[in-house]
DNA sequence: AACGGTTCCAACCGCCTCATG
DNA sequence: TCATGAGGCGGTTGGAACCGT
């Protein structure tokens, strides 16, 4: 079906609709709008029009230039293409990491991000964008270059010293965290609200243990927060938006990376705040975190049989990723609950609450699993004492090692067919070449972290054979990021310290001040951190490991 | 040369916000 | 306060171009 216009030319209506792009019927007073291509004529119309009468009032274009094009079409058309200083091209490099830059910071606010590209439209950068992701998630590759993961997770670290000392100017130490958990709170009533309207979603508690990470493991969850692609926008945007209150959450369903940073610490520290409850200890995370647990009964543990589903960003796949799963017999759900778990490393006793087979991983499971830690803490300490070599660090690793264990191994038998392919989708690139955002291949990024991971895992596994660990390595890219910086920054000269504070970003503000303590190597810290430390030993994983490839860094750099 | 898969990109669609009456 | 229309925005679509086999 064509249409003529006034030229003559023929026109390939690549819908073959005479419909106008309103849907109104196709038709502004009698007149069949055209749709489809533009053609020369057109546009030579549509730009006189605008010099005689300027930009606006696009519906005013077919009534005085005869155009047979709706408004909204010729503003498109003006916007995109015949506009002034538009500028065509490929993207320089400078560009992309522009792109890139404030997509971590906005999200897909694509008009937004325009402005900052003179020249460039929203379009044009979603389009980039989306072919960006595709072709970066095909690869492996994160999503973000390392070095705006590293500016972001920099700027975090100001911006939340900075917040804490306002908030401590303040004298009120709850304000944040009662904000922040004001927000968890609408971010899980929507999830609850939002529950079975998605195929394959994980529950609530790896939601929660996905974005508890998201902080602690910092950049590479960063890197590898990768957007929706999945096609029920108009559902979320039903469901997802409103609920926060906010953009914060993207149409598509996601998170820009300023909201994970805030989000995330606060779900980070709830989740200690959980635990606080149970350390005969409480450390200031307790007490600042307790409130929204101090019943025992937080948002987050919202009813368990409540399977609440949302579309988080950071298991979300295009289907071409989806298929390189379906070499795995498991279902989807499973899947994607494994890949949550891969993509959103996080610290084993979690993994172990969210994964293990007999543990459903909503809240109050992982209440159950931590008393039932809590009380085996005895037989851990026991277990650790044994090696009567063991620093405190290495004690306390090999304990935190063979607390986990046997979770650990049930879970890496049912992970083990993703381990492989899920470090070649998450793995963050090592490459430091700076702006570049040239992909690598993946067996390149593979190979180089693997590497990591037998450094690091070495020093894990000093004291034990435990070869569990290797899959636990492997399914960490956040450590393997956290060593990539640290390793980067060690060759480059920087000051350890800088590396501490990188580490300790990367466990979380609450968690920084006294993980750079206990790097301290003063008596003192010691003493708090020492292996017989209840707070120690009731510490995630991920910041023992994190110390671990900390001093390992080091030992590198030394 | 033919074919299939992928990428790029222009355009459409539907929803939202805001101004106006 | 509500209805309406214009403009804006982000997601999606579909065809052309490109590329590898």
């Amino acid at each position: 079906m064509e249409n003529e216009i006034d030229d003559g030319e023929p026109l390939k209506d690549q819908n073959g609709s005479e419909l106008n792009d309103e849907g109104n019927g196709g038709s502004a007073g009698g007149v069949i709008l055209k749709k489809g291509p533009w053609t020369s004529t057109e546009d030579a119309i549509l730009v006189d029009y605008v010099k005689k009468h300027g930009e606006g009032n696009w519906n005013a274009v077919q009534k005085y230039s005869g155009l047979s094009r709706c408004g909204k079409s010729c503003r498109l058309r003006w916007a995109n293409h015949l506009r002034p200083n538009l500028k065509k091209g490929a993207f320089t490099a400078e560009e992309e990491r522009l792109i890139a830059e404030l997509h971590a910071k906005m999200g897909n606010k694509w008009a937004c991000m325009a402005a900052h590209l003179p020249g460039r439209t929203d379009n044009e950068i979603k389009n980039y964008w989306n072919t960006r992701i595709k072709r970066r998630q095909r690869a492996g590759l994160p999503l973000y270059p390392p070095e705006v993961c590293l500016q972001a997770l920099q700027e975090s670290q100001i911006g939340q010293s900075t917040a804490r000392k306002n908030d401590r100017d303040r004298g009120n130490h709850g304000s944040l965290q009662k904000s922040s958990n004001e927000i968890h709170d609408a971010i899980f009533d929507s999830l609850k609200a939002n529950q079975g309207l998605l195929p394959c979603v994980p529950e609530i508690p790896n939601i929660s243990a996905d974005s508890v990470l998201l902080k602690g493991l910092g950049s590479s969850q960063y890197c590898n927060f990768l957007p929706s692609t999945l096609p029920h926008h108009k559902r979320l945007r039903e469901s997802t938006t409103p609920f926060l209150g906010s953009n914060v959450m993207n149409r598509n369903g996601y998170y820009p990376l300023d909201h994970i940073r805030d989000n995330a610490s606060n779900k980070i520290a709830q989740y200690f705040g959980m635990h606080a409850h149970l350390d005969p200890c409480p450390s200031k995370n307790s007490l600042s975190y307790g409130h929204s647990l101090s019943n025992g009964n937080s948002s987050t543990s919202k009813p368990i049989s409540e399977a609440v589903k949302i579309e988080l960003p950071s298991l979300q796949y295009p289907e071409t990723d989806l298929g390189s799963w379906g070499r795995s017999p498991t279902p989807p759900p499973l899947v994607e609950s494994v890949d949550v778990f891969i993509q959103s490393p996080r610290n084993s006793a979690l993994e172990s609450d969210c994964s293990s087979p007999q543990n459903t991983g909503l809240l109050d499971d992982m209440l159950n699993q931590a008393k039932i830690m809590s009380s085996s803490k005895k037989h851990y300490s026991e277990k650790s004492s044994n090696s009567s070599t063991a620093t405190p660090g290495d004690g306390a690793d090999s304990g935190a090692f063979n607390m986990f264990e046997t979770e650990w191994e049930d879970y890496t038998d049912h992970i083990s067919s993703f381990g492989a392919t899920s470090m070649l989708n998450e793995c963050p690139a090592i490459s430091a070449t700076g702006n570049s955002l040239d992909e690598q291949l993946p067996a390149q990024i593979f190979s180089g972290n693997i590497a990591k991971l037998e450094s690091a895992e070495h020093a894990w596994t000093s004291n034990s054979e435990n070869q569990s660990m290797s899959m636990f390595n492997i399914s960490r890219p956040d450590l393997l990021l956290a060593s990539d910086w640290i390793e980067q920054n060690s060759r480059n000269g920087q000051n350890p310290a800088i590396n501490k504070d990188a580490m300790a970003t990367l466990l979380g503000d609450d968690l920084a001040t006294d993980y750079k303590q206990m790097t301290a190597g003063t008596s003192a810290s010691s003493q708090v951190w020492g292996l017989g430390s209840c707070s120690w030993n009731n510490m995630p994983a991920v910041c023992q490991m994190a110390d671990l490839l900390y001093k390992d860094s080091l030992k590198m750099y030394d």
